[in-house]
DNA sequence: CAGTATCCCCACTGATACTG
DNA sequence: CAGTATCAGTGGGGATACTG
């Protein structure tokens, strides 16, 4: 069955703040930590990080450290990661859908 | 910003089993409470009622109870529930994709 | 059958402080 | 700038028992 398939999305996108990183560095595609900090403001240092960890291991984005100083660090989609895109996109469309149903339905 | 949808998504669909409930009644389009937990064996009575009530709340859910004895109450998705399975579908088609670039790579 | 009602735990999350 | 370390709290979720 394909109940296998909604697991692996399940554990790779749990968590409270991935798909919210992710529908960023969708849009703007290159970004530094620091940058991530102020696009979520209500997100702290510790869960940005562990967060981004994550998605690093699984594969999802690309960790890129400049060695200079001060540290520059900058985070992007991988291929595989590119490619949820269109899925993030179909959530965000239906998100839309259901608010206009939900207003002309009164 | 089109990050609104994305929260109210993530609201919707938070839960570590709503997806899984919405992936079943999905592929079966009408389901009794005792088969849903028959075909997601790891939750418990309270979780899967609990979230039934939410998706119900949140109107992608239908809740049907027929006056009988014993009691036989039917879960369904609505219309807008109906409208999420693309997404659904685009998720898992990106678990696959994942899945096969993942072996495909080593 | 289809749920509530209770009790309880620990994992997730946050706040703060510190560092290469 | 980009993190790690540490401590503490909360509530999401599990186990069990009970009910219309």
């Amino acid at each position: 069955m394909a109940a296998d398939g909604v697991e692996e999305v399940l554990a790779v996108l749990e968590g409270r703040w991935k798909i919210l990183i992710l529908f960023h560095l969708f849009s703007r595609s290159v970004l530094r930590f620091s940058e991530l900090e102020k696009a979520i403001p209500a997100i702290s240092q510790k869960m940005l990080a562990q967060q981004l960890r994550d998605l690093e291991r699984d594969g999802i984005v690309q960790r890129t450290v400049h060695p200079q100083v001060p540290p520059k660090v900058e985070y992007a989609l991988t291929d595989i990661g590119q490619k949820l895109c269109p899925a993030l996109d179909a959530l965000l469309e239906w998100a839309a859908l259901r608010k206009s149903s939900l207003d002309g339905g009164r």
